[in-house]
RNA sequence: GUCCCCGUAGCUUAACGGAUAAAGCAGCAGCCUUCGAAGCUGUUGAUGGGGGUUCGAUUCCCUCCGGGGACACCA
């Protein structure tokens, strides 16, 4: 990691300044640069050439830095550029192709427990083009971070209590009664999607009684959601019910402590949590069932109680507002509220006829995950969503995304790994790479493409800290792309030339190993041939 | 009314407060007698408006404009 080790080289050195290490956008500009001048001047009131100059003589003067450094250069207005020397990056080559699918592997995260929340949604309708950006997004977050030690469980929570699941019982068993020839009154307020119907046929056809509706109908819309994620390559470690918290009474648990604390008000017949002097939130409602907020604290204290160190949830913007009041619920328990980390992704909206169109289970106006993926299919959908970043906001066409999907960059990366995989079949004369010839590699294109390597690292530990997903898939597009300019201009296979030939199929296995790390952590499927 | 998010090339998106704002698609001009043209090369083209902080602002602050979302005894 060179980035750190640059850091603490720099920091030792000059302590107690604050500096940014950088990745110049051009290769002139540096592989890696710092600020610190810049700082530094203002400290003291120089120029910033003036204030890096003892810095820069003192590196330069370092004969363990000229290992991994070729050059140091101090550059107006004010930048320090740092420039790897060929022989590191050449050696580090080495070090991908021995460590394999292991490479890239760390440990900030060792003996640290995750609970990684995501998707959750309501067991009352099929999944959605908005829980497959969830689902994209959370699954590759939590390969990540994985990747970087942290022991990771994958949960689904399922509000398989309340409201709305009472809603999705009545619609089924309106639409039942429909079916056997009665009639009936299908309210707005009911939910009006196809798969109530369906339902409802079905669970006649298999002559379920009518006190064993709610379970059926609750189980049938869990393995809807079960396949739909499984499709979409994602797979729960958990699916947690919330009817466990009221039945082992941790609800009321959690209310007791609330009130105990003090942190409880009493009005209109109902229970609040206090928020701040001019907010609160209803815990109880006046009949006496419990809101989802007080479920959610105590589902937060259970995640606690299970051992883990941090829970991480990834929530629809809509839910921004409910952000302070659970974090409020948790820390009125005690806990410390960072161990609760929300993670807000913007809403997808549809267009249709050119108007945009809110998402509603319950008018059964959404594009539907299972749908996509049929006519798009996983990879496109997978890495639309996880090349951006969560805060955009989208709005889905289908008819566009079906034409882009065509165009989708997935197949860009998946084409490099393709092309590699040719190459291989083709150097049948067994050759195998050594690393003795390695100082052949010195084209500009097969320097690039080792600094890209270099730099994996780094671009896995930053999105574990960063939570910036999106950063690994643009360091995957640029790799494929870096790849495809090196195979335009040259040839691994050399037939006269076999110690070139062993050198740049070395280089190809580290190309083509960090390729499939990156495709496995995105969870996009890796074809041998396309 | 209060709060959150967004506004970058014709389109979809990048850019820890850093240097000449980066890609893909679309457009234009080229490249298949050597590992796969799902590729490569060249080219046109952008930070919504106005202030401020800073050595330096797409990034931070204020304001205006435009868009999305939240402000329930629904989840």
């Amino acid at each position: 990691m060179i980035k750190k080790w640059l850091r603490k080289e720099i920091s030792d050195r000059i302590p107690g300044v604050g500096f940014d290490i950088l990745m110049p956008s051009e290769d002139m500009l540096g592989d890696y640069s710092t600020n610190l001048a810049f700082v530094l001047a203002k400290k003291k009131g120089i120029s910033p050439i003036e204030a890096g100059k003892d810095l820069v003589e003192e590196l330069l003067g370092d004969k363990e830095l000229g290992k991994k450094l070729r050059k140091i250069q101090l550059v107006p207005p004010g930048f320090i550029n740092f420039y790897l020397s060929e022989d590191y990056l050449r050696n580090s080559l080495v070090e991908v192709v021995e460590r394999g699918e292991k490479f890239g592997n760390s440990e900030p995260g060792k003996g640290v427990k995750i609970n990684l929340e995501f998707v959750s949604a309501n067991p009352t309708g099929p999944l959605t083009v908005g829980n497959a950006r969830a689902a994209s997004f959370g699954d590759t977050l939590g390969n990540i971070l994985e990747k970087t030690g942290y022991q990771v469980t994958k949960e689904y929570y399922i509000n398989d209590v309340g409201n709305q699941v009472d809603k999705l019982v009545e619609s089924v068993k309106l639409r039942m009664k429909e079916l056997k020839g009665e009639k009936v009154e299908f309210g707005s307020e009911m939910y009006q999607g196809e798969y109530i119907k369906e339902m409802a046929q079905e669970f006649l056809d298999k002559k379920i009684p009518e006190g064993h509706v709610r379970a059926w109908a609750i189980n049938a819309m869990i393995d809807k959601a079960k396949n739909s994620s499984k499709k979409m390559g994602v797979e729960f470690d958990e699916w947690f019910f919330e009817s466990k918290l009221h039945e082992s009474g941790e609800v009321e648990a959690a209310l007791a402590e609330l009130e105990s604390k003090g942190f409880v008000i009493e009005e209109d017949g109902a229970k609040w949590l206090k928020i701040n002097n001019e907010q609160k939130a209803v815990l109880v409602k006046s009949d006496g069932s419990t809101t989802y907020l007080l479920n959610d604290i105590a589902y937060t204290k259970n995640k606690f109680g299970r051992g883990f160190t941090s829970t991480i949830n990834i929530w629809g913007a809509d839910h921004h507002g409910d952000v302070v009041r659970l974090k409020t619920g948790v820390a009125a328990l005690g806990y410390d509220p960072d161990r609760l980390e929300i993670l807000l992704h913007q809403l997808v909206s549809i267009k249709e006829d050119g108007e945009i169109q809110k998402m509603s289970k319950r008018t059964g106006r959404f594009i539907l995950m299972d749908d996509l993926l049929s006519e798009i299919g996983k990879d496109a959908i997978r890495f639309f969503f996880l090349s951006r970043d969560l805060n955009t906001h989208m709005e889905f066409d289908i008819e566009l995304a079906k034409k882009q999907s065509k165009e989708n960059p997935v197949f860009y990366i998946q084409y490099a790994h393709s092309r590699l995989n040719s190459i291989f079949a083709k150097t049948t004369n067994n050759q195998q790479p050594t690393t003795n010839d390695l100082d052949l590699l010195k084209e500009k294109e097969e320097l690039r493409l080792l600094k890209d390597l270099v730099r994996f690292p780094e671009v896995v530990e930053g999105v574990a800290e960063n939570y910036q997903v999106h950063n690994l898939g643009q360091y995957t597009l640029n790799l494929a792309g870096d790849f495809h300019k090196f195979y335009e201009k040259h040839h691994v296979i050399q037939e006269n030339d076999t110690e070139l030939q062993s050198a740049r199929l070395l280089l190809a296995q580290g190309v083509h190993t960090v390729l499939r790390i990156c495709l496995n952590l995105m969870g996009l499927s890796i074809p041998e041939k396309m």
